[in-house]
This record gives structure tokens, sequence and C-alpha cells, in this order.
RNA sequence: GGCGCUAUCGUCUAAGGGUUAGGACAGGGCCCUCUCAAGGCUCAGAUCGGGGUUCGAAUCCCCGUAGCGCUACCA
């Protein structure tokens, strides 16, 4: 059975990059009945923050693609010393014992740094001695740079990869504290936890010779590669927490009102697409149509400004989130804009109760217009509370000659009326306005703009429907 | 500097030797209409540059150029 995993390090919070890793790496598992695991890197103990963790789960579990296992890779550290250890005794790796920061020297000079000068070949002895007596080293990989020809793997996206061993360094496995470096933690983790399938960023595609070279010495199965190609901002860098900030994590893309399957679809068009000009997809069809051998190798370009808002957002992230907002099953959108509602300090337990039906037709008569769950309690104000304002332009339709004094007769006669329904309310709008010879559109558009402050919106009729017999008498009065 | 990856509308992408280079978002226009959306129709918009190979190249090869990644006792 394959097995996935997604490994962030709780160094910051989870950023689109990631979540697109993660989305891809949970589409191959699921398309294949396999597993997904996440693996939380936490070997970098000074970085870690508990922040970054939460951030890293709630943004996952936002995206609602569940997983089967959890590991913490700091809980590993001792299968990760002790493979150094054995490589260290069978002389697959070397203890350096060259100070920090020196020895670069090649480096300064232009040449590529491979390893320092006198270390791989110091003798057994002498390194036993040297460490036994409290010198500080790091241990590194010796990889085999005098054989011919060089470390070669197929990769699920790039194809084909070559590197010679003469162009690998002798990358670190123990920093002098005796702390496991990624490359090592990462690879035992693979090997001990009989993953199959690693699918992680590009930026990994030339650290893979070093790890297929760990693999090998420590005697594990290789897994098969899959890079994927990055995402990168506007400016047409790498997607950083640093350089991008709080814009790109995940959890504010929760915050501005996002739906999970509307992102997750986003996400998945980024570096792949079902090649049938099919652009709106939801899950199952997305585990359905998902081939990692069609990703592509290019760089996607993530929308996004600097200032807050949905603006701000790709529109076209914006755009798909609207699109399953309005042809998702009204029963499995309800429990996100209870969530809204509930956020914003709206919720009443009668919408749960009495007044659902309610709650759910207003929604569904909303949704058509909406793109984002937030403007909910944006746009959407008056339908909810009775508290809302009036916009210039509202205001305007409520000054034209003769409105606010037709709307008071107008809310008098509904109030009369026993009937109140889209039909009823039709007729009597029209009806006046033929009494006074004025167009029927005056009268509608100034109750909408009575009833909601706002110029747009449902129908007129509708608008009058959502909010009921005895707020529109009220509100009509009002102006 | 070294090693590597990549290059199609503004953005996401399709076409992988023969198409008027297709679609989506965003933008313009029209229709629908009580407004705004939605929906329908429509306009504009791209093969990085130069050489090859070929009857024919966005597609294959080479050279440039540009971007990105790696080059750490970060991951």
């Amino acid at each position: 059975m394959n097995r996935v995993r997604f490994a962030p390090s709780p160094t910051g919070f989870l950023h689109i990059g990631g979540a697109r890793t993660y989305v891809f790496n949970w589409l191959y598992a699921r398309s294949t009945g396999g597993q997904v695991l996440l693996r939380i890197d936490d070997t970098d103990a000074g970085r870690n923050t508990e922040e970054s963790l939460r951030s890293i789960l709630d943004g996952l579990r936002w995206l609602d693609l569940p997983w089967d296992e959890q590991h913490f890779q700091s809980k590993r550290r001792s299968s990760h010393v002790q493979a150094a250890r054995a490589l260290l005794a069978s002389g697959a790796a070397y203890r350096d014992f060259t100070p920090e920061g020196e020895g670069q020297t090649e480096r300064a000079a232009g040449e590529p740094w491979l390893f320092n000068p006198g270390m791989r070949e110091l003798g057994t002895a002498e390194s036993d001695r040297r460490a036994d007596s409290g010198e500080p080293f790091v241990a590194r990989f010796r990889v085999p740079r005098d054989r011919p020809g060089g470390a070669t793997f197929k990769d699920l996206v790039y194809r084909k990869q070559f590197r010679r061993f003469s162009d690998i360094e002798d990358f670190a496995l123990l920093r002098s504290n005796g702390d496991p470096t990624y490359h090592l933690a990462s690879t035992v983790d693979d090997g001990e936890l009989g993953i199959t399938h690693v699918i992680r960023g590009q930026d990994h595609l030339t650290n893979t010779f070093k790890h297929i070279l760990l693999l090998e010495a420590l005697g594990f199965d290789r897994p098969a590669f899959g890079h994927l190609p990055l995402l990168l901002g506007p400016d047409g860098s790498k997607l950083s927490k640093r350089r991008h900030g709080a814009l790109v994590s995940v959890t504010n893309y929760r915050d501005m009102g996002f739906l999970p399957r509307g992102f997750v679809n986003y996400l998945s068009l980024l570096g792949w697409s079902p090649k049938n000009n099919q652009e709106l997809l939801e899950v199952p069809q997305l585990v359905e149509a998902f081939r990692i051998q069609q990703v592509l190798r290019t760089n996607a370009v993530v929308q996004f400004g600097d200032k807050p808002g949905s603006a701000q957002c790709d529109p076209k992230a914006v755009w798909l989130t609207g699109q399953h907002l309005r042809r998702m099953p009204i029963g499995q959108l309800m429990p996100y804009c209870e969530h809204v509602l509930r956020d914003a300090g709206w919720w009443l337990d009668e919408l749960a109760g009495r007044r659902r039906p309610w709650f759910i037709e207003a929604v569904d008569s909303l949704r058509s217009r909406l793109n984002l769950l937030s403007e909910l309690t944006t746009r959407c104000r008056a339908y909810f509370r009775d508290d809302y304002g009036f916009e210039a332009k509202a205001r305007n339709n409520l000054e034209k000659s003769g409105v606010r004094e037709m709307l008071h007769v107008l809310a008098d006669r509904l109030d009369a009326s026993k009937e109140f329904t889209e039909k009823s309310v039709e007729q009597e709008i029209r009806s006046l306005a033929a009494e006074r010879g004025v167009k029927a559109g005056l009268l509608i558009n100034g109750s909408r703009a009575a009833l909601t402050g706002q110029t747009v919106g449902p129908s007129a009729f509708r608008v009058f429907t959502i909010i009921g017999k005895a707020r529109c008498v009220k509100r009509l009065s009002a102006v």
C-alpha cells in the first residue's frame, strides 16, 4: 500500500505552498488507495514554536482532507542518532572536527565547497581519541566522490535526474551539539515509516541525491520521488513566510471566508490540470482525475496584494469559492454560515431551531451573489441585523420625490393585508405605483433601499419575504 | 562562482511534429432584468531571442537570455 507523508517544520505558519504540497500528497494517496502521514519535522528545537504548530494543524484541519497517521520527528531522535552511529562505525560517515564557520575558504574563492580538508582521511584511532577527549565534531556523510558516474533517480514529475558523485558535498548528519540534521532525520523517518512516495517541493530536487545515498547506506528501500514546481509570489520569488507574511497563511484564507473545497480546488490547479478544460471540481472529482505524472514543471505565481480584503487575493481563488458556494448542497453550506455568524457574534440559538427554515431560505436566496462566506456579515448585514446603515446611493433612491410617503403607505397596506408573499407584495407595489402614476421601479428600488440600505441584492420582492412582514413594515415606516 | 530546473495571453493552464494556438480568472461590450449578482453570447490578449533538424516546430536539438532552486552544523 502506498504511504505518503507531508512533513512541515513548525518554524512558521502553514502557507499556501505547504498546503498545495499537502493537497497533492493527499490526492495522490487517495487516488491510489494509499495512506497519508502527517509528520511534524521539529528537529530544529530553537526555531520551533507552539504557535506555528497550531497554525499548521488548524490550517490542515480546515482543508478537510484528513490524514491517517501523525508523527513527531523529535520523538524519533534515538533512531536518528543510532543511524548516525552505524554510519560512523561502518565508515560511511566520518567526524569533521573543523570548527564551525571555518573551512569555507574555497567557497569564498568562488569554488564549490565539497568537504573540509584533512577530515575525510582521519584515522579511526585519532578520530575516536579526539571525540573521546570531548572535541566537538559534526558527522558528515562520506560521499563516494572517487567513484565514477553519479546518482540517478527517476522523478515522477521531473523525469530522469542525474548528478555526478563528485558534485555532491559531504553533507552533515549530526550537528556538533549532537542533534540530527534534516537530511538524516528525514531520510531515516521515511525509511522507518515505510514511506513509498516522497512528494515535496522542487526546492528538494537536488537534495534528493543525498537522500538516495543515505537511504542506500542505511539499507532502506528507495521510495519514489515526485517534486512539485514551486509557488511564487507576484514578485516572482518563492513563497515564504518571511517575505510574504501572514498574507499567504492558510488560516488567513480561512478567516477571509474561503470555502475549504474552493480553496483546495484552487490549489489543485496550481501546477496541474485535468487536461479537459474543466476547472470547477469537487474533491472526489479531483481524486478521480489526479495524475502525478501530469504535474507541470514550471513554477506558478499566486496572485495577492498587500492590502487586506478579498480583492487582494487571487481572483480565481475567490471565483472558485463563489462557484462552490452557489452549487453545493445547501445543507453542506449551512454549517459554514453558522460559523461565520457565530464568529461575528450574531448567532441566535433559534436559527438552529424555530427559525432554521428561515435561515436556510435566506442563505439560499443570498448565495448566488456571494463569493466569500464573510460577505454574509458585511454585504448581507440587513438580513440578519436591524442596525444596518444606508449607502449614499440607497439614500438617493429614498430622496426621490414622493418615495418616502409612498413607502409609508405601502407599509400600512402590507400591514393590513393577510397575505405576505412575493406575489402579494408585488401586487401591492404595482397597484400603488399605478395609482400614483409612477414607474414601479421607483417603488421597487426604493423598497430595497429602505429595507436593506443598499441598491443591490436579490429581487426586491424576495427581499421582502426574507426580511419578513413585521420587520418590513417597521423599516418602511421608519424611513 | 558552481550544479540543476524551467520558459505559451496580465495570471492559472490546453495543445507534446500539421489546430484560425483552445479554456478559465481578471478586463471591454451585448443579452437577460426592479438593482446587483448568476447565467448566455461576444471582443481584446500569448508560444523569451537566435540558429538548426523537418515538406512542416509552441512542440525535437543547440546557443543565448531571463527566472527560480540548491550550493549551511535551516528545513
